[in-house]
RNA sequence: GCUGCUGUAGCUCAGUGGUAGAGCGCACCCUUGGUAAGGGUGAGGCCGGGAGUUCAAUCCUCCCCAGCAGCACCA
């Protein structure tokens, strides 16, 4: 008589199953209901085939589509897959290599055969057929251990040298496993997959596109053809995910950014904006309001040099580690060939003593703490700075405004006695609580801990890590999203551990903006210290903070959070008066003045155009509001309003109107209750 | 920085080995029209930069630059 397992359940019960079963057969034995709905399995912690044996005693956790994550995750594997095979059978001779998820779907390289021309986006539809037509076959999905060298004589006699390659240094003594999907093709993979291919909706994956890659990420290897595709659950979560697609295209800041006249790049100053007049409107408002929280907050602003001399880098660690990333300048007058009207060939002498531009504040800031003699009886010192940094970024990641070379932070840093730090922190939590909230965000805050590279001791690493935990815990946060803060080992700044905030937009993307950051390392290097009360020097701590993180990313946040449609009082054009006839043009023009009077960012529209061309041409604009006067409004002193978004008109007297532009103008910050 | 793709009028894009076209926008004229495109006429381009092939290059080849997508990176 056998031993039967003992299988615990999250619930705390145990099953008694005979030896060989499966999760599937525990499934089955809770009901018929769990049998169908369960796709795979926990096991000890583990993800695993529904069907897979126990190899003992266990924990098992059933896998439902309920679990997303997993159900993902696994689906995706599936589809590619499926790709895989797909591909293999529409063009024998295809070698195949590598297939994993990714965030939204899955890729597959492929090597294209011989006589055959790379895969093409013209490829896409006749491969997604044929992965329908195997997720309709139903092929069960059937896991095997294979040894090394069976997977190696297997791919060899098939001419797959790519995976032939890798099995080769696949380890002797580890498990090795392939997937037969039915009973003719099968891939060397470690799983786990769904029990069969029909457990895939048909309708759940899209083809998107192809690109290059080297085998194995190296330019030196052969080139193969990646093909990506998108895969969800069921259609109506592709379709989901589409509809997001096409409107993430709509908001794009960079388009939006164009059609409503607010910025522009161009390639002589790549990676650097230029602000036209609506956009640095905005901007002036947000600085504005910026300048309004930090006053109140007990920051004192200053400003900075943006050239300091590279021996000030190499003292705060930036120049041996970052050089790369910053802008040198020689200090001195280079000089120059004249070659006619052609382009002038500067020159520097070999012995020039060099500059660099700041990719940050802080050592300029520490630089102003230490001027004179600090008491501790003057901490915290909090000093703010509009911070403009240039940073050299790898060329492939510059992205309109979310990722540029010269940008301007809402910088501070705050010096402290140790005692204050956690005070601080909570004191900056609930500020850019405050902030967030003003602008309809919701976020996650994450905590980011020590780095494998870093500077500082262990036990200033576990109070600093500490601190920031404890000003969470007694904060008070409402704009937050599920309330946990989630920890990310390893993801801290090289001198300080930081609290990140990820702000969610309007259509579900996270953007990671403020943060505050605890820093020992700096000051230290710097030498800066304070008078404390046993008459001793003592190093402060110094806080790095900002809230928007840089005001280019943020009014690209923020475009794309309103499609454009930024609230009244940070629209450039708050209102524009447009007419109907121009017997109207006097009272448009007196209302304009009354208006402007008011504090209202106000335009006219007097053109010798009809009243629906205006209202197409303001409404593209995404102007708030449209104050329409014909000769009616002009004789009875009204303006009929048309808001954004609306499709019925208001009337009203215009001193209504310019009550009603005052009161949604009024910042968030200045609203009285 | 890596891979792929792209670069033609202010914008969105056609197009061709013999120096170019549309729509929108812009200017002017007609139209004074009541809430998302009234009509007409016209101006506007070193076809990203450089080199090569060619009788001839916006088009083909090479190099560079920038943009886009992805990757890597983001102190």
């Amino acid at each position: 008589m056998t031993e039967l397992l003992k299988i615990s359940l999250p619930d705390g019960s145990v099953r008694e199953m005979e030896p060989g079963s499966t999760p599937g057969d525990v499934a089955a034995a809770i009901g018929p209901g769990l049998a169908k709905a369960a796709i795979a399995a926990r096991v000890d912690g583990e993800l695993r085939d529904i069907n897979r044996p126990f190899e003992g005693d266990a924990e098992l956790a059933l896998i439902t589509s309920r679990d997303e994550e997993d159900a993902l995750e696994l689906a995706r594997h599936d589809f590619a897959h499926v790709l895989a095979e797909a591909v293999q059978s529409l063009y024998p001779g295809t070698q195949i290599t590598f297939g994993p998820a990714t965030d939204d779907g899955f890729y597959y390289d492929v090597k294209a055969p011989a006589d055959r021309e790379p895969f093409s986006m013209d490829d896409l539809p006749d491969i997604e057929e044929e992965m329908r037509r195997i997720i309709k076959a139903d092929k069960p999905l059937r896991r095997e251990v294979w040894s090394r060298q069976q997977l190696i004589d297997k791919w060899e006699a098939e001419g797959e040298v790519f995976k032939a390659e890798w099995a080769k240094e696949l380890p002797e003594n580890e498990e090795l496993t392939v997937y037969w999907s039915g009973e003719d093709w099968l891939d060397m993979c470690r799983g786990p997959h769904l029990a069969s291919t029909g457990k895939l909706d048909p309708q759940a994956f899209k083809l998107t596109r192809v690109a290059g890659a080297y085998w194995r990420g190296d330019q030196n290897n052969p080139q193969l053809t990646r093909i990506y595709g998108t895969g969800w659950l069921n259609k109506k979560q592709l379709n989901a995910h589409l509809t997001r697609l096409e409107e993430a295209a709509k908001r794009d800041h960079r388009k939006l950014g164009r059609e409503m006249d607010l910025f522009h790049l161009q390639e002589e100053a790549h990676g650097s904006v230029f602000w036209h007049p609506k956009g640095y409107r905005i901007w002036r408002e947000l600085e504005a309001y910026m300048r309004r929280k930090m006053d109140r907050a007990g920051y004192r602003e200053i400003k900075t040099p943006q050239l300091m001399d590279v021996r000030q880098w190499e003292q705060s660690g930036h120049w041996g580690k970052y050089a790369e990333n910053m802008f040198a300048v020689p200090d001195m007058v280079p000089e120059v060939e004249e070659l006619g009207d052609g382009p002038a060939n500067p020159s520097v002498a070999p012995d020039a003593d060099w500059m660099a531009i700041k990719p940050m504040n802080c050592p300029a800031h520490v630089l102003v703490f230490k001027q004179g003699i600090t008491s501790y009886r003057d901490l915290p010192i909090r000093l703010g700075e509009m911070g403009c940094c240039h940073r050299n970024e790898p060329h492939g990641a510059l992205h309109g405004l979310m990722r540029v070379r010269q940008f301007t932070q809402d910088d501070a840093h705050i010096f402290c006695t140790e005692e204050q730090v956690v005070e601080e922190v909570k004191a900056f939590i609930e500020l850019a609580d405050q902030v967030y909230r003003d602008f309809g965000f919701t976020y996650d805050v994450k905590l980011a801990l020590r780095p494998e590279k870093r500077f500082g001791s262990d036990e200033d690493w576990d109070k600093a890590e500490q601190e920031l935990r404890d000003a969470v815990a007694v904060s008070d946060m409402q704009g937050e999203g599920d309330g946990k803060l989630e920890e990310l080992p390893g993801e801290g700044a090289f001198y300080a551990p930081k609290l990140e905030w990820h702000l969610t937009d309007a259509i579900g993307r996270t953007w990671q903006v403020g943060t505050i950051q605890g820093d020992r390392v700096l000051p230290d290097r710097l030498d800066a210290s304070y008078v404390g009360e046993d008459g001793e020097k003592h190093r402060p701590v110094m806080l790095h903070r900002a809230i928007f993180g840089s005001y280019e990313r943020f009014i690209g946040i923020l475009i794309e959070h309103f499609a454009g449609r930024l609230p009244v009082w940070l629209a450039p054009v708050q209102a524009v008066v447009a007419t109907i006839v121009s017997d109207a043009d006097d009272y448009a023009k007196a209302a304009v003045v009354k208006l402007e009077a008011a504090g209202i960012r106000v335009e006219s529209d007097l053109r010798n155009e009809k009243i629906n061309y205006k209202v197409r041409e303001h409404s593209h604009a995404k102007v708030p509001h449209l104050l329409v006067v014909g000769n009616r409004e002009a004789e009875e002193g009204t303006v009929a309003i048309r808001t954004l978004g609306e499709k019925e008109q208001r009337v009203m007297s215009l001193d209504e109107a310019i009550a009603l532009l005052k009161a949604e103008a009024t910042p968030p910050d200045l609203v009285e209750d």
